[in-house]
DNA sequence: CTTATTTATATACTAAGTTATATATCTTGT
DNA sequence: ACAAGATATATAACTTAGTATATAAATAAG
């Protein structure tokens, strides 16, 4: 049995914790797009296509603000996007410099189907999770953490999915 | 005013909200490593350290399952604390696949460094921090950030170092 | 005692983020 | 009207993570 050295560090390394165990909890949830709508979704283009979805159509630097990120992290992201063929940019009219990243028919779809299958679900899923949590900050991240071993969050996302089929 | 698209989207996007802010410690703690010992140390060389020192010399297998972390990552990590002189490794003689990492008297005075000066002062200022929140995770965080948004990590450890000095 | 399997580490490729800087366009001051 | 500065986005170089797979060494099976 080997300790977890970034658990019993405490305080002293709690970004590196945050960091791990968001990202763990980051590709349960991407894995669980694939499973609830067919296809999976990187974590972070969930994220822009939520920030669209609010606010409507945006430029960059505004995205860059409310995913706060910075700028050439977001401006390579919706690259891929628009690859993907979930955003299109437009050139503003007035301002050449600006352009206005809006969803595409694909990434409105794709959306829907987030809002509808995915967010519920996992909405719902990690809330029980922290609904069993209580104390410090690292109290709820260590409870957090054991009970994601005990079981998966994509496993206790199916389970709840089948009982709502089957009551 | 832009809003917040991960804080709004709450459970959802826990994932990417924990990552996000776990960065953004990690980030300043590495700054005040720089300025509490003269030299700065990237987040991961910490953890690594943390478990040599607690634990003595250990293999890269070992490594990986108390950092948490895939072994690719950590045998990345160990070439390039190698290069910087802080680690060294010794292949096993009873099994010449198992390679054995070392501090060097590099890594010890490092770690030390990081006992008297950077842990401790990091610890008592998150510890501060924490202790002014409450409440459900996601209110802890919004605490969090909230609090770090006011006045960033580096600024409270670096006036609660210049207080013990003239009390 | 060889062949097959398992195991420990290394390598290749990919993803996502960062800072620093380049480029293009707009705005301002004279 | 035009040079100087400001601003929006893009690009480059770097960091650190992951998965999949290759390599090398040890163990097991026949």
């Amino acid at each position: 049995m080997v300790e977890d050295v970034i658990r019993a560090l405490g305080h002293a390394t709690l970004g590196s914790r945050l960091r791990r165990l968001g990202e763990r909890l980051q590709a349960e949830a991407q894995e669980l797009t694939g499973l609830l709508t067919g296809e999976e979704l990187p974590s972070p283009h969930h994220t822009v296509l939520g920030a669209l979805s609010r606010n409507g159509p945006m430029n960059i630097g505004d995205l860059a603000v409310c995913l706060g990120q910075a700028q050439p992290g977001v401006t390579r992201m919706i690259g891929k996007m628009k690859t993907a063929g979930l955003v299109i940019a437009h050139t503003d009219l007035s301002d050449r410099r600006v352009s206005t990243i809006h969803l595409t028919e694909r990434g409105k779809k794709r959306i829907a189907e987030l809002e509808a299958l995915h967010w519920p679900a996992v909405e719902a899923g990690v809330a029980t999770l922290c609904g069993q949590l209580e104390g410090s900050l690292l109290d709820q991240l260590t409870g957090l953490e054991t009970l994601l071993n005990e079981k998966s969050l994509k496993q206790r996302v199916l389970e709840a999915q089948s009982q709502e089929n089957e009551p």
